[in-house]
DNA sequence: GTCAATCTGTTAGGTGTCTATCGGTTTCGG
DNA sequence: CCGAAACCGATAGACACCTAACAGATTGAC
């Protein structure tokens, strides 16, 4: 019997990609927040990052997108900018109380979000899973 | 030993879906055109279209976005729109000399991309990954 | 037969991302 | 020490995508 002509690949995982971050989109906008301030509210939150550079590659973002959202985040005050003293060429990001219960509350969502998208999967299904992905990663990363 | 606190899997795929997509736009830039644009031309290409609605659907963008594309393929030369005769409520989306000329090249980017990707997966492992992401589409499809 | 509901596609406005470029700061070679 | 190079973050402009609201065309209930 001939092959059953699957779906290119990248199509199928470009599709889960989308469907698996509208939901987690949603879910963090019913939280009251968003997938990029949340990234970078888990970033801040689990180590301080040295400056924005390291925040941008820890959310996977490029420098200036972050910038974008540094300045919402802090008109909106969940963080606070200054120099620092030692370098005045970095910024120091630093969370505020407003940020910090943000964080918490979107974190609840979050959990609940990586629940739901690992039901029905084995620790061996997740396991696999990762490695192919990796595996993917690695073909396509720029030579 | 505890569980070594593995990524959240959503940001994996999300990271893995990233990396890939932009490897392909590279391609399809390389080759004269882009993602979406592809997308749309294939989707002509495999089979007639009813409506515009079934080809947003089948590119996997909403409505609103495929027309914006459709726009710029028409000033392109790619496309032709007319309304249908039997009901000039639709718009008959049709395939330019050049949309085809098109279409070929993006086709040959698109196959080498695929090649790339699937390289060092077994049938077994690409099964399997489908099979993996199949399910985490159900587990966020919307109830 | 007429008018409301529905269907199809467009327009308007907003978000998130990117690249390219710039201004301010530090470092270091000569 | 001083000026070029490197580094950090911000700004400008662009693109792809979305939702909401709209306009033209058809259908169908009365």
């Amino acid at each position: 019997m001939p092959k059953p002509d699957r779906q290119p690949l990248g199509v199928d995982l470009a599709r889960t990609a989308k469907a698996a971050t509208r939901a987690f989109d949603d879910a963090l906008a019913a939280a009251g927040g968003s997938r990029p301030v949340w990234l970078i509210l888990i970033s801040l939150k689990t180590r301080a990052m040295a400056n924005q550079r390291e925040l941008a590659e820890a959310v996977g973002i490029q420098g200036a997108t972050l910038t974008h959202h540094l300045n919402a985040m802090e008109s909106a005050g969940l963080i606070t900018r200054r120099r620092d003293p030692a370098n005045r060429r970095v910024h120091l990001v630093e969370l505020t109380a407003a940020g910090d219960t943000t964080f918490h509350a979107l974190r609840t969502a979050a959990v609940e979000h990586d629940r739901r998208l690992r039901d029905g999967l084995s620790d061996a299904d997740q396991a696999e899973l990762a490695r192919l992905l990796a595996r993917l990663r690695e073909n396509v990363a720029p030579a």
